[in-house]
DNA sequence: CCATGCGCTGAC
DNA sequence: GTCAGCGCATGG
């Protein structure tokens, strides 16, 4: 199968029972998640241990009884049998039990396998056998139904019921689902003739003589197979052997292990003499491919359909190896701290932030697209723009320029850039810069009457405008701050034909890079980069074919790398003092405090990341196994009695309280302003 | 699914 | 210095 699974993604994988070593006792935890209707219990069978177990003694009930146990999963009755009684070691008084010292183990009906539940008195009764009839039914009366919560309409498993209204086809009225009988209402029970008296518990010594005699059938729970309703005599390509529909010689039916079709192995071309063994996987035809097709555990990943249709996936590519250079990577990286359509600044990104390439930029957060100069949405506003030079008609001032809207150009041939060869138009990315002036829309151009009330845009200035603007930086992308559309209007550009353009004027608290008090940082290259080139550089082997970049700005920055180190205010300084919970992950992070704002800060988001959602953690949580979860992802991760961290399943115990740890919370929310908003 | 795109690289 | 043309992210 081909999942498309890409970089980045976040996948979760299911853990595969073990069925030959049932006896180790982490096994048998994970069993739960497959035991689903078997599991009838929320602790495991293995917990108690018949060996050091005495027998107990009901005054209710034998062993092989016929009793309708209660599922904690689905709150549902499934028919039973008790195949031991024992004693409870510790019995603790329960409201509405009467034998809370006796411990009821038994097996379900249509289970096949050696699964047993360990119940107590309040989950079982006495198997109910007798079948109303119609007349028998009453308002306000309390019955056994079956019904299918997810589909009314087709059959589902036993639940108690209480009827409300009787009609000639159906009932309606409300289910009493689970231990504490809560109310499902507005149910309407479809098989009337099929509905069953509730049985109490009677005392041994008043049992009547037909007590386990004349047991009926087991009742009809949901369909295995919705397509032929379990018809045995029906053939089902759903539920039979997927080429002759047939149900018959079932022990020859083998599955697929990836599509759960079945086939008889006479009926497979060529057909198989015996059932595969046990242990190995077997596919069908439709879904058996290509050994080399599977993708095995650390290998890379087949290529999409996507990917199949690129040009690079072509025999008569070229010889050029596109795999190399910044133009063509994937991001390592997502800023996910605000959403995509987020107006303003990037929490944590200063102005005069320097990147080397537009992948780095999009990692940010500061201008997404990769190529693309203005990032935005017809229907919303513009988020970003990059001043790059790539359109003739820009002009540059510094705290104002104007800015040429995009398209109007012929890029047939796959290509990113061209000249202007038709009229730009009003529409998508045009469309959305001009949303962002306060002013209504206007398909002629409009002027701001209040120009700082218009959206904000990030603007990004690129090194190439440094051949036409004294405002650009020397090399690489350089963030400079919130600009706004004072107005827009189309104009015959250089090229003849009619372009858009924006006036955007600064709005930014902090100083431009080339203003008094602004700053340049120093530039940010991808992981690894610098190392890389450092080895090209001092390589003798590729010294001739990469002349062109020895001794230029490169090579400078590789042997001076100066780094702005960050400091603490006093507020974070003493709230992660006192986040004590966390001093181990903090000293950590405090070392690279010297690497500059943005390192420390990249360095917070992995230390802090919550195991759940991924992100830096919101509202935290600080464990006693030292981790951090949300509050809200931890309260998401709790199962109905186990409260285990997410993080290493480490048990927190009954008493854990949820408290959310200020002094981090502080932190975080100082060090990424704005980041709750996307929570 | 398709169209768009102010990057980036090696070859010439 | 010029140029073709690629993956990728994004929105429609």
């Amino acid at each position: 199968m081909d999942y498309d699974i890409q970089l980045n993604d976040v996948i979760q994988l299911m853990v595969k029972v073990d069925t030959e070593n049932v006896n180790d006792k982490s096994v048998d935890e994970n069993k739960n998640c497959e035991q689903s209707i078997s599991n009838l219990n929320a602790e495991p069978s293995s917990s108690y241990d018949t060996k050091t177990l005495k027998k107990g003694i009901s005054k209710y009930f034998k062993i092989q009884d016929a009793v309708d146990a209660l599922d904690m999963q689905f709150g549902a009755w499934f028919e039973a049998r008790i195949i031991d009684i024992l004693k409870k070691e510790n019995p603790e008084p329960e409201k509405s039990n009467e034998e809370p010292d006796v411990i009821f183990r038994i097996k379900l009906e249509n289970e096949t396998g050696d699964v047993t539940s360990d119940v107590s008195f309040n989950e079982i009764r006495p198997r109910s056998k007798y079948t109303y009839k119609k007349k028998e039914l009453s308002e306000g009366q309390t019955i056994l139904v079956n019904y299918n919560a997810e589909q009314p309409s087709t059959r589902g498993y036993w639940y108690d019921f209480i009827i409300e209204k009787i009609n000639v086809r159906n009932l309606k009225g409300f289910l009493l689902v689970g231990k504490d009988r809560a109310k499902l209402q507005d149910c309407t029970i479809k098989f009337i003739d099929e509905t069953k008296r509730i049985e109490k518990a009677i005392l041994i010594e008043d049992r009547p003589e037909d007590y386990n005699s004349d047991m009926p059938p087991l009742r009809k729970t949901i369909y295995y197979c919705e397509k032929c309703k379990d018809v045995a005599s029906k053939p089902c390509k759903d539920c039979g052997c997927s080429i002759c529909s047939g149900k018959d010689e079932a022990n020859t039916i083998i599955l697929c292990d990836e599509c759960d079709a079945g086939y008889h192995i006479k009926c497979l071309t060529p057909p198989l003499l015996e059932i595969p063994p046990e242990g190995e996987d077997w596919y069908c035809p439709s879904c058996k491919i290509d050994e080399n097709e599977i993708v095995r555990a650390g290998d890379k990943l087949k290529f999409s359909n996507k990917k199949a249709k690129m040009a690079s996936a072509k025999q008569e590519s070229t010889a050029r190896d596109w795999g190399r250079g910044m133009a063509c990577v994937g991001r390592t990286k997502e800023c996910t701290i605000v959403p995509k359509n987020h107006y303003g600044p990037i929490p944590g990104v200063d102005v005069g932030t320097c990147w080397k390439y537009r992948v780095q930029v999009s990692e940010s957060g500061v201008h997404r697209p990769h190529v693309a100069g203005i990032h935005g949405r017809e229907t919303d506003g513009a988020y970003s723009l990059i001043l790059s030079g790539g359109y003739e008609d820009d002009i540059d001032n510094g705290h104002e320029f104007i800015y040429t809207g995009s398209g109007g150009r012929d890029l047939s041939g796959n290509k990113r850039v061209s000249d202007q060869s038709c009229d730009q138009v009003l529409s998508r990315m045009n469309k959305a810069l001009a949303l962002n002036c306060n002013v209504p829309l206007n398909k002629n151009g409009a002027e701001a009457k209040n120009w700082k009330a218009g959206k904000s845009v990030r603007v990004v200035r690129n090194y190439k405008i440094s051949k036409f603007s004294k405002y650009g930086p020397k090399d690489g992308n350089r963030y400079d701050g919130i600009y706004k559309v004072v107005k827009y209007y189309p104009e015959k550009g250089k090229s003849g034909f009619l372009v858009w353009k924006y006036l955007l004027r600064r709005d930014d608290p902090e100083p431009a890079p080339w203003e008094k008090g602004g700053q340049e940082l120093e530039m940010l290259y991808p992981p690894g980069y610098l190392e890389a080139q450092a080895k090209i550089l001092t390589s003798p082997k590729t010294g001739a074919k990469r002349k062109r970049s020895t001794g230029n700005e490169e090579s400078k920055t590789v042997k001076k790398n100066k780094v702005v180190p960050f400091k603490l205010n006093e507020k974070i300084a003493k709230a992660i003092k006192s986040d004590e919970s966390n001093t181990k992950l903090w000293n950590e992070c405090r070392s690279f405090l010297k690497a500059g704002k943005q390192v420390f800060l990249s360095k917070i988001e992995e230390l802090f990341m919550c195991i759940c959602c991924q992100e830096v953690v919101y509202l935290p949580v600080s464990t006693e196994c030292k981790h951090n979860v949300c509050k809200a992802c931890l309260l998401r991760s709790f199962s109905a009695e186990i409260f285990n961290c997410p993080h290493c399943r480490f048990e927190l115990g009954k008493d854990f309280k949820v408290t959310v740890n200020e002094n981090l919370s502080t932190v975080l929310l100082d060090l990424f302003p704005g980041y709750e908003a996307n929570r």
